[in-house]
DNA sequence: ACCGTCATGTAATCGGTTACATGATTCT
DNA sequence: AGAATCATGTAACCGATTACATGACGGT
């Protein structure tokens, strides 16, 4: 049955780290997710139960269960699966980006509070968290390094490198000059 | 009636922007969203025409309703909604961002599809898309200029700046040295 | 008057999120 | 054997997105 389901974001993910992968458990992709995409796109563990199943019953993706033990669930990319998952690659139509960030949201709404401190501290946070952010990127990094990783895996993590290191500085300018706007950088 | 209503970001984003404006209709906040954060965080408007309609019932915004012509509500913050936006940016608490971008999710997944030409039309087109939203970026950036915006509603547009110029020198990367890795960029 | 666009919503659906719950392993 | 954590799900709720629909307003 290949009902008429849109296929999401989540869709791809999941068809995309099973053609990866190989046959993979829910749980599966909810590690190999936490390991990389899922570091700037989060997917909840509770949809990497759900949409294999969805997806299996359309017929994307193909599911047997074991029998004994954890009773499991093991997912398989169909041919079905695959010329979706080909034809979204294919198709360069950009599919639109957004950067969901709180603490951009705070500073845009920063001067209401009327108190220099809040943008102080609000600085100082994400500082902090994307400095942390920065580094655990160049853990895995020098660890693909080591292992002669080259593909575009590896590319996709290298703008989440250029993307911490810009909100490092950009966020350290915030906080290091108060009440100056950080520079407009560069022109291209 | 002060429910136990959960305020979403959505929820700050209206409160803020009424806030900020003064009285707002829904299509007040509409145009507001889209001149400003909406370049990087949407809000479909129905959103927008709801959410006021959530934040009123719980005594946040105050409802006032025009009795002929469009009949249109106008929303006003209250003494409520004002300290539950004030604890919000005082909490420095980082509330976690995302980039959501398809087309990072396609480059992640692009060597399946064992064609190069993939990868080069995804970086060509997301070095147009990001190359015509950093151009907008810059033409609001020169009209604050000529306004002599200095807040940090103009900061947070800087950030955007910075974002696109990353984002186009990385797909400008990915596109003219295929099979290459983008640089790591620099030590901070 | 007519037409097109602007403006203002409502309804229904559905994906995403939170919360709950339990069984399997592993470790002490 | 018991505790702690790992692993695997389910269910309910609710916000977000899509689609639909209609009424004002401005221009010709």
């Amino acid at each position: 049955m290949m009902s008429t389901l849109n296929l999401t974001p989540t869709s791809y993910v999941v068809l995309g780290l099973v053609a990866q992968c190989g046959p993979s458990t829910s749980y599966d992709l909810k590690q190999a997710v936490s390991r990389s995409i899922g570091n700037f796109w989060s997917f909840p563990h509770a949809q990497l139960y759900t949409e294999p199943a969805r997806l299996a019953e359309a017929g994307f993706l193909d599911e047997k269960r074991e029998l004994g033990g954890r009773r499991r669930r093991t997912y398989t990319i169909t041919e079905q699966g695959h010329s979706a998952l080909a034809r979204w690659l294919a198709d360069a139509t950009a599919g639109g980006y957004e950067v969901r960030d709180s603490g951009l949201l705070k500073l845009f709404f920063a001067d209401l509070a009327g108190d220099p401190e809040v943008v102080q501290n609000l600085a100082a946070e994400q500082l902090q968290a994307h400095s942390e952010r920065l580094a655990t990127y160049r853990e895995i990094d020098a660890h693909l390094e080591k292992q002669g990783v080259t593909d575009h895996t590896r590319a996709t993590l290298r703008f989440g490198l250029w993307y911490e290191q810009a909100a490092v500085q950009f966020w350290q300018e915030v906080g290091q000059r108060p009440g100056q706007l950080p520079r407009a950088g560069a022109d291209t």
